[in-house]
DNA sequence: GTCAACTGTTCACAGTTTGAACTGTTCACG
DNA sequence: CGTGAACAGTTCAAACTGTGAACAGTTGAC
């Protein structure tokens, strides 16, 4: 079935890519802010609920503690998430976004948005709703894997 | 249009976390190698046709010219590229995917196949078959925009 | 024939990310 | 209770990525 598609026709070879590419596209837009789309990631992950502490980010973007400590340091040195420790579980950090945080990632809204309508202009209104219906699903699908599994965990099939 | 859709829910967003989260799927199964996806990438790029120089390769992903160099270099070195001289202009190197290049590319051309079908199974059919297609138009259009335009090109809007 | 642009290369450096070792906290279990 | 394992977060050094500046050879315009 999978015989007469090379790996550079498949959906996961594009999806890389152009993910790759978008990701390029913001670091460019916040490269005068210092940050890059880890912390962009990271923010607007706490803003949806999809993740509360440090641990949640770690896991759910996959990238070290470590990291996670940093990202956070610098988003609360620029005031665009507080943290605070978690009252049931004095070892937790509780993150949330500010003011000012919620002011950056409208802005970058209004980028996103831009690629959303360009993206909607190439592929036509049918085929990008389409589109973000499924990138919408497998959003959800993403963040429901990641929910304390125990260990780590693929995106895809591992 | 966009007052309802925060940035988080963009589907440029999703694109660049899902795309990236796919990258160190890739990244992980390529460890063993020493390679990364950029390796991976201009491999694939070079295989389909898009990319032929080295300057091609840094401007459709977007990389300073001095990376390519180190890529192709270590690319070479496991055998995967030949580099040879444009004998049309002698500036340029001709990049070609070796025997053993094509192998790494199938083999992760199955890992791309896995992850394709558990796409389809999350999305179902219908959907997934919708997604297909817009990843492949839009990867199309990305690499139509890269073809020897002057100055920098971004991905969607700019 | 000269000069600017192009393609690729080298090198030093800044930025990113990780793993190991550590602190403090919670919870299970006897 | 009190001991110890697991958990959440932190610190630090080290490895790895990716870039820009300076350079060399090649081409093409004038």
């Amino acid at each position: 079935m999978a015989a007469n598609s090379s790996f550079p026709e498949t959906s996961a070879f594009r999806l890389m890519v152009l993910g790759t590419d978008l990701a390029n596209d913001f670091a460019e837009h916040l490269r005068e802010t210092g940050l890059t789309p880890k912390h962009l990631g990271t923010l607007a992950m706490v803003e949806q609920g999809f993740a509360r502490t440090q641990d949640d980010i770690a896991r759910l973007m996959r990238v070290s503690p470590s990291l996670v400590v940093r990202l956070a340091d610098q988003l609360e040195q620029r005031n665009l998430i507080e943290r605070r420790r978690d009252p049931e579980n004095r070892r937790k950090h509780i993150l949330t976004v500010t003011e000012e945080g919620k002011s950056l990632l409208a802005e970058m809204g209004s980028l996103a948005a831009a690629v959303d309508a360009e993206l909607a202009e190439r592929l036509g209104q049918r085929l990008s709703g389409r589109l973000d219906e499924a990138l919408a699903q497998l959003m959800g699908k993403l963040v429901e894997d990641r929910q304390r599994p125990g260990t780590a965990r693929r995106t895809g099939a591992g």
